[in-house]
DNA sequence: TATAATTATGCTCTAACCGAGCATAAGAGT
DNA sequence: ACTCTTATGCTCGGTTAGAGCATAATTATA
């Protein structure tokens, strides 16, 4: 493949918390689905200047924690992606790619995907806010493990597992390993694993009009013979942006854990109960309050101003975060002592 | 910039664990250096797929475990990189970038990086391994602290945040974050961030024939008058390939600690202190040995066979991996009890 | 052959940490 | 005054991690 057959966009997860729910930036894509805002690489610098000029030319919004997530290039996008390993797919990943059908789509395009912390704003025309969770439904646990996952998802998951044949073990092992089982809870960091079970089992709707082998446009990648019908009421984004997205998130929660990235959402001050329930709407779980605060004050992430803040009970006190931290804990962020609500 | 402008590689970061020691698979670069194997991207249905073929093409081996590392995309190559944020750099990540000179380069060079992990093989001609710490001397804490570091580096440290001015309390900082100091330990993780704070400060070389604004091909960034004559010695590579591999081996030890990536450097049945002894090597400290064992066979990652191997004192038990600790805990890892030896 | 060296493995002691929950404090609303 | 709400202090018990002692089963050596 020659070089100029090759397409380059740089796509942004950006994401913000508003009123106790993680929100995510997105603009009308074509064919009027939200999509992530996109852009091109041009004369900056580094990729992450180019990704602050043209979100801020696109969006009006000035991106502050900025990281690189990953880089989607697969030919065929929208389907089972780069599999992380870990056996992400049936091929599993020590990949015999040999008898895999190489479709030639002609261009390939290179997606370098962003994810982006802001405290909040307002973006100019073209771009809004979204509930995250309006596209990932099944991630969101603080009121208790969504019902569709029980009612919807795991009656389809098991059909998936039940028609696997020799790769049934390794599909119960899948599914068992992203929405938990007997042995395992309900892992929050996986979404991606989540999002990819999903799709390959035919409930989620991405509507890249994908070329692929044997299926029409449109079509998802295992339909079942009621897969279509059955499909997830759950938002749907342009070609694979809800992937990405879903990789944004596993990694902020992941991140949550280790390093101080919530800080990034928060104004400058605030409450202990601010920050819990920040933590809360990104994590999906709610977790228990004076635990939490214990772990945070005690692992010196924040500090008290003296000020006091009126809440609607007693007032609480106005914290801020304690940037040398960093430099005194190896792994410093917040703790998610859970609750089982 | 014209999207024909852009040259893409893949890089890959190919390690293996040898006689206690971590290793690195280095090819013939431009101008003699060491260089990490690199191919480019074909008619391959995924990126994954497209580095499994070159890499058995021109290594003739067939790596195991891969993982996307990171994409560089910098103008510059071998500066101050895409700054992972947290203040990497003095200019801080929220970045104004308006005052940066643009240096126009011309083409700009991407490279798509990857960590591939292999149990051992014998490369084919023009690859070979290479000692990982023989390019990261700093980062092999296994008999104590190396010397190199309070002689070495930390002096020329002091001097970098002592002529800091007004970026002389962030430099601090990051020092202290790098290599530790009163208030933190040594943390084996940041490995990019130690490497990008020896680049700033002069103690490395880089190949990078790099346009820089105002200096001279091959100078280093910021060097100080005696930077020149104070290099450390340790082997350099081409290019910004260096700065790849300090980005895969900190990504490695984090991993360690949370996916049982461990297993895809050893044998499908080794003895527990083959297992400790390949974490200390990878992971650049001793471990305490019954603390070790006990946490891996308490985790679940780990089961007997039956059988034993001669080892010079009392026999050891082989062990086998027991993949379905994936399934059950949600971050299955080696954990790694340290010992100050 | 006795003894030393070497590696493996079991076990204990203690401090720290975490999950869970009780109890009290300090405001606002009625 | 009473109730509701949010904040905050504290305790109790189980689990885990760091450190080290002790013993077992081999090989090497005096």
């Amino acid at each position: 493949m020659s070089l100029s057959e090759i397409e380059i966009s740089l796509d942004a997860v950006i994401v913000a918390v508003t009123d106790d729910s993680p929100r995510l930036l997105t603009v009308d894509g074509p064919s009027g689905m939200p999509a992530l805002p996109s852009g091109l690489l041009a004369h900056d610098r580094t990729l992450e200047v180019a990704l602050r000029r043209w979100v801020q030319e696109q969006t009006g919004l000035d991106v502050g924690y900025v990281e690189q997530l990953y880089t989607f290039g697969d030919r065929i996008r929208g389907t089972v992606g780069d599999s992380r390993n870990s056996g992400a797919t049936d091929r599993g990943s020590t990949g015999t790619s040999s008898d895999e059908p190489d479709v030639d789509a002609g261009v390939r395009h290179l997606s370098i995907a962003y994810l982006a912390l802001v405290r909040e704003g307002r973006p100019s025309a073209g771009a809004s806010w979204q509930d995250f969770y309006d596209f990932f439904p099944w991630e969101d646990h603080r009121n208790g493990r969504p019902a569709m996952i029980d009612e919807k998802i795991m009656p389809a998951l098991r059909r998936f597992v039940a028609e696997g044949g020799a790769n049934a073990a390794n599909r119960a092992e899948r599914v068992q390993i992203g929405f938990g089982g007997p042995r395992a809870p309900f892992d929050g960091v996986r979404v991606l694993e989540r999002y990819e079970l999903l799709f390959e089992v035919g409930l989620l709707f991405e509507s890249d009009p994908r070329p692929g082998p044997g299926q029409g446009s449109g079509a998802e990648l295992r339909a079942g013979p009621d897969a279509a019908s059955d499909k997830l009421a759950s938002g749907s984004m342009y070609l694979d942006h809800r992937r990405i997205a879903a990789t944004a998130l596993g990694r902020l929660r992941g991140k949550l854990t280790y390093r101080p990235v919530v800080f990034e959402l928060l104004p400058a001050r605030f409450t202990l109960l601010q920050l819990q329930q920040v933590v809360e709407a990104l994590a999906g779980i709610t977790l228990h309050k004076q635990n939490f605060r214990r772990l945070v004050e005690g692992a010196g992430l924040v500090e008290g101003t003296g000020e006091l803040a009126r809440t609607g009970g007693r007032p609480a006190e106005l914290f801020r975060f304690r940037r040398e931290v960093v430099g005194e804990r190896p792994r410093p962020g917040v703790g998610t002592p859970w609750v089982r609500t």
